[in-house]
DNA sequence: TTGTAAGCGTTATCAC
DNA sequence: GTGATAACGCTTACAA
């Protein structure tokens, strides 16, 4: 497959190839009639296609950003990655996404092999251990932007949900419907992975708030694989909970897998509560209360605050940015 | 944020270009042990990386390809993209996703622009109406592989689901469960998208076949957001089917849905299964039976296949791969 | 209004 | 064993 290049099309029209590259980047205000014309014509017959790679390499971007996802099997994930390449798309920038797997040196692997590629910026939902690498990019000026969790000795532009917030509507709604002995489940908490620390945190508080008891026994973070273990656990106790906080989609999951399988009728049996408006949640019968993301929001945001950043604006705040998280209200309690 | 190129690395070094050029891409056979650890020595503490760009410029290679996928809001579609940027970073290669949510000519305006990008190669979901570029393509040997669809005049090398055998599986599930009056809902076939086609098809042939009897009015293309109506039209005649293939996972949903909604009894007053294994099927209560599609072997094929034409393979058939499809016995018939 | 030439950071050829 | 030097396809002063 023989590509034309910017030559063989100047050859053509008879110009040179810096005309074409002047006509090609839209400065035609000095460029007669006839050899913009000439060059249309070429440009057509020949079939040219400018080579981005070529041009590139001398303006030094590539209008390429990276997207690393610590866990791409999040619904939310998927979705907030679908806005950002949404958004980013418009302004003609073009997104690669790398899944992490919840490995910090896949994540490091990936940063390197985004950084060679010569990506003009990062957009990385963090595994928190990579804190020398964030902070070397960081020094570098390199455009970062971190989503939904927050690196603490990292100073770095953060989109995150409010998650305090976010638990207290929760916390609310469930005392509203009359629940007393409520719980939330989360994946581990071992890496201290921001969202699911603070929403245990801000579960607590919530209780305290509303006056509800503070059960640690119904308090979890999970490891992958070990939750229907712990929600056996949890049932066998004397007084097993009425509600259940699910702290992701996940966790919803599972817990609705253990329910049906243990003949647990929601919300009569356990009132459940769930993190993410993920899809299913309309669907599902009953359909479940969910705490939702602005996921729209602030996909558009962390592209808004990327792109800044790639175009040289220094003064963006280099803080985490919080945002609302809304109740969705359903049948699940 | 200066970047530090290999000419940095030479000086620092004290050796040329071309030597440390050598030495990565490790052509150390007549290389002086010294020499090399002066470089390697170079190399560390200027922290230098390699710029892919300028590497592709004179290489004549990304080592990205694109995938174009029709539609991202399904699931089939965004697991399969998961495998296949799985398989194909095994190999060093990257993966950009665009998403031409069916519309062909954002799906051309994809095209161009990874073109331009210079990827080595295209995975795409086809909206059927681009036959002219993708022949563009294939004649000038662009390594090009369709998925999930076919396009009639083309010749391009195709995964698909085998969806005859898929539909087939399906009702002879129904069969077996002493259903007979049965029907199958897709998406709108006006652009005689292959997969809802031929699940129609597929459908009636296995009716026939099972000596159920084809009643039209439960078989139908239905336009995106109209499920609901068809469906109450579907069941206010006066014999209602008894059981359901969904063509899809955003099918599914909206009959749940709708069951839900209109206090069907799943299978009792409906039974239901669909075609495609998405995870909530495991989920719901009761579990839905569904048609697995063998997504990681699809995917894995497909990279397969695109790398062998990158790699100038030139003896790969052209022709549709089917793949069969799989029961996964639940409870929702 | 258009052309010339240098340069972006690599790799490849061939000379030393 | 190592180093000049010329590409790769484009942009951009600056010259004409």
């Amino acid at each position: 497959m023989k590509r034309v290049t910017m030559a063989d099309v100047a050859q053509k029209a008879n110009v040179s190839k810096s005309t074409v590259s002047q006509f090609l980047n839209q400065r035609y205000e000095f460029m007669g009639v006839k050899t913009k014309q000439r060059i249309e014509k070429a440009i057509e017959e020949l079939g040219y296609q400018p080579n981005m790679i070529a041009r590139s390499l001398k303006q030094k971007s590539s209008t390429t950003v990276g997207v690393i996802v610590a866990n791409i099997s999040h619904e939310f994930s998927t979705r907030i990655i679908q806005v950002i390449e949404h958004s980013l798309h418009q302004l003609n920038y073009h997104v690669i996404v790398c899944n992490a797997e919840d490995n910090p040196e896949k994540e490091k692997k990936y940063i390197d092999m985004l950084l060679a590629k010569q990506v003009d910026g990062l957009i990385i939902f963090p595994t928190s251990t990579n804190v020398n690498v964030y902070n070397e990019l960081n020094v570098q000026d390199f455009p970062l932007v971190f989503i939904d969790r927050f690196v603490p000795e990292v100073e770095v532009p953060t989109i995150m949900l409010d998650n305090k917030q976010a638990l207290c509507l929760a916390v609310k709604e469930l005392d509203r419907a009359g629940y007393e002995r409520v719980g939330i489940l989360t994946n581990s908490t071992i890496f201290n992975v921001a969202p699911r620390v603070e929403r245990i945190e801000g579960f607590k508080q919530a209780c305290r708030k509303y006056g509800l008891p503070v059960d640690e026994t119904f308090i979890r973070g999970v490891e992958t694989g070990k939750m229907t273990e712990e929600l056996r656990g949890i049932f066998q106790s004397h007084e097993p909970p009425e509600a259940l906080v699910a702290g992701n989609d996940l966790v919803l999951m599972d817990i609705l897998k253990y329910a049906r399988d243990h003949h647990l009728r929601i919300p009569d049996d356990l009132a459940i509560i769930a993190v993410d408006d993920v899809s299913f949640s309309s669907i599902y019968n009953p359909a479940i209360t969910t705490i939702a993301q602005p996921i729209e929001k602030m996909g558009e945001k962390a592209s808004e605050i990327l792109i800044e950043k790639i175009l040289g604006n220094k003064n963006i705040e280099k803080d985490i940015i919080r945002f609302p998280a809304a109740l969705v209200k359903r049948s699940s309690c």
